[in-house]
DNA sequence: GCATGTCAAGTTGTG
DNA sequence: CACAACTTGACATGC
């Protein structure tokens, strides 16, 4: 294989000060930002019902919620170490409408802000003392590749929020789709490189690009990828709804190279489509994982894959059992 | 309490 | 040109 025993799993930029090191050839699997059953929560709020609120009300709302989630980030990786839990993705809205016109906050401006940070900083802690990776995937709105400029701006705003809270708590990925092909995909990827110069560099340290289900596959992206220096994480699922010719083995092993590139760990998605493979829709996820649905080159992988289930942890739990017994 | 409609944001494809 | 689909759960509202 391509991975070099003994390295680190990250490079000294992200590595912080990590103290266990995992085991080679075993892959990390990853929970996405919602509990099925275990009783914690991330709470939210409308900007709707923030407006009708006064000055006073509504720092004092942004407050509780901002202050709820840091303190259930802390429990989700508390969950997460005690359940052999390798990686964990958190939520865009961590700090709800953060990047809203109107919203108008930041943590130093909240009653409860000291509190926020002491929380985001034990995060970062624990996140280095036990090696759980933690990543960002922002939503379908984040487009470096439109055309438009307002959309890009807009973009450029909320993953520059993303990686602000990526730096207060050692999140090393930030996660982004090409977007849309305009008509013309080589020229919407030339604006999405072009796009991509604009950020900050703690974005572009932690950008990666994701295939999708429909407009752009692995082939697709990795040119982009190597002309920008990025790594590619590789979603097995939309790459059997979107084939590209390449085989599953190829696709992992480019996978693989684009993290080697940046001394990183390689980073992969896993579901089961919900209504089968025959079904005329095989994109919504299942509850589970089928086993039958794990890349037989995945085994012995060193790398993280994040489950996307919906039972989401009875499901990483239970995709871990099976492939250990 | 419980059910239903709503939520900042994009893009594509269909009718 | 308008609108549903994509995907998705918590919130807000209304009964």
């Amino acid at each position: 294989m391509l991975d070099q025993p003994g390295k680190p799993l990250l490079n000294s930029h992200f590595a912080g000060s990590i103290q266990e090191t995992r085991e080679d050839h075993v892959p990390r699997f990853g929970l996405c930002c919602l509990f099925a059953q275990e009783p914690i929560k991330f709470r939210s709020f409308t900007m709707k019902s923030l407006v009708q609120l006064g000055t006073t009300e509504r720092l004092s709302k942004i407050s509780d919620v901002c202050l709820h989630n840091s303190r259930s980030l802390l429990q989700a990786l508390h969950f997460c170490r005690a359940n052999g839990i390798g990686a964990f993705r958190v939520m865009s809205p961590f700090l709800p409408r953060y990047t809203h016109p109107d919203a108008g906050y930041t943590i130093d401006t909240l009653p409860d802000g000291e509190e926020i940070s002491r929380n985001l900083a034990l995060v970062r802690k624990f996140r280095d003392t036990h090696d759980i990776r933690l990543s960002f995937h922002p939503d379908q709105f984040i487009v470096l590749s439109s055309p438009r400029r307002d959309v890009v701006d807009n973009a450029v705003r909320e993953l520059d929020y993303q990686a602000m809270l990526a730096e207060l708590i050692g999140a090393d990925v930030i996660n982004v789709h090409g977007g849309g092909h305009y008509g013309d995909p080589t020229l919407a990827l030339s604006r999405f490189a072009d796009n991509f110069r604009r950020l900050p560099e703690r974005v572009q340290s932690r950008l990666a690009l994701e295939n999708d289900d429909k407009i752009y596959s692995v082939v697709d992206l990795l040119p982009l990828c190597r002309q920008l220096g990025i790594p590619l994480i590789y979603d097995v699922h939309h790459h059997r709804c979107n084939n590209d010719g390449l085989s599953e083995e190829e696709a992992t092993r480019r996978t693989i190279q684009t993290w080697e590139h940046v001394g990183r760990e390689p980073y992969f998605h896993l579901s089961s489509p919900r209504n089968g493979w025959r079904h005329a829709n095989p994109l919504p996820h299942a509850d589970y994982i089928d086993l039958a649905d794990f890349p037989p080159c995945w085994h012995g992988l060193t790398g993280t894959i994040d489950v996307e289930a919906k039972a989401k942890e009875l499901a990483v739990i239970a995709l871990q059992q099976a492939l250990a017994g």
